[in-house]
DNA sequence: AATTAATCATATCAATTTACTAGGAATTAA
DNA sequence: TTAATTCCTAGTAAATTGATATGATTAATT
């Protein structure tokens, strides 16, 4: 039941970006330098937030990644989901394209999964990269 | 963010030691037939849940295994902790031997996984294999 | 005493996933 | 033209998963 590593840098990645949001366009490699993550595993992550329509991108020299929206409109389940997939603890409940189970109308454990996918999903929700930017303002004044 | 089979076969086999609670030792292999999971992976189940106390054995022509406790006070937390490991979706805030970093201090999407722990937990915390009876229960009877 | 049914213990393994790395092609500001 | 950047695809080592295989040990039954 772990994130993997896509999840965490995106949403690290994604703050990173928030923290920047005036500056215009941000390329990889600064994020990269700041975070500590590979560039080139980065770029495959982008691909994923770009896809989904989470920033959009400048090439060239110059260029680089923004958000595509203001950071309190742009919430930590959009991101995790994009890179994640469904939160969802077991297939059979994701929200989109639920993989089928014969046992599935006589499935009592589902109750228990469906639990823990709504409550993940209400957590990630409730949080936006402006939170998170706030917060981040907050620990830094204390150090 | 997905549970192995091991914490879904062990969710549903506890499940059915609790429908047959009132049965003495059930066999291994009566669980893997009902539930339909290889009874060799289902042993390596066995043996973690044995180990955390949560079934007791008897070995032996009649033996197998029951619940070391009744059904209401074995919650389904107990029960994927022990198979899954802590819930917590990364490690550095796991209840138990938390991994370290070195961003911990200034780290700000710490802030979610914790949340996303602590209602994970409740969730499975909330739950106890009476409530999964009882819910088969009833599903059963409206078949 | 022999047989059978069961847990217990350990090793092995194929398939998949993960977290990258490598190598370039395309684009654009300076 | 050059340098900086995104974009795209392929490869890969290590770890994990979900088993299977083999046999030892234990205990009830015949």
């Amino acid at each position: 039941m772990k994130l993997s590593t896509r999840g965490r840098y995106g949403l690290r990645a994604m703050l990173d970006l928030a923290i920047h949001y005036d500056e215009g366009y941000i390329p990889l490699r600064h994020i990269a330098e700041r975070q500590d993550i590979s560039e080139g595993y980065l770029e495959q992550v982008f691909a994923m937030l770009k896809k989904e329509g989470l920033v959009k991108s400048a090439r060239g020299a110059q260029g680089g990644y923004k958000l595509s929206d203001r950071p309190e409109n742009i919430t930590v389940g959009m991101i995790l989901r994009t890179l994640e997939g469904s939160l969802a603890p077991v297939d059979c409940i994701a929200e989109s394209n639920p993989t089928t189970c014969s046992r599935y109308d006589r499935c009592v454990t589902k109750l228990i999964w469906e639990m823990m996918r709504d409550s993940i999903n209400d957590v990630v929700d409730s949080m936006n990269l402006k939170h998170l930017v706030l917060e981040y303002e907050n620990i830094d004044s204390n150090r």
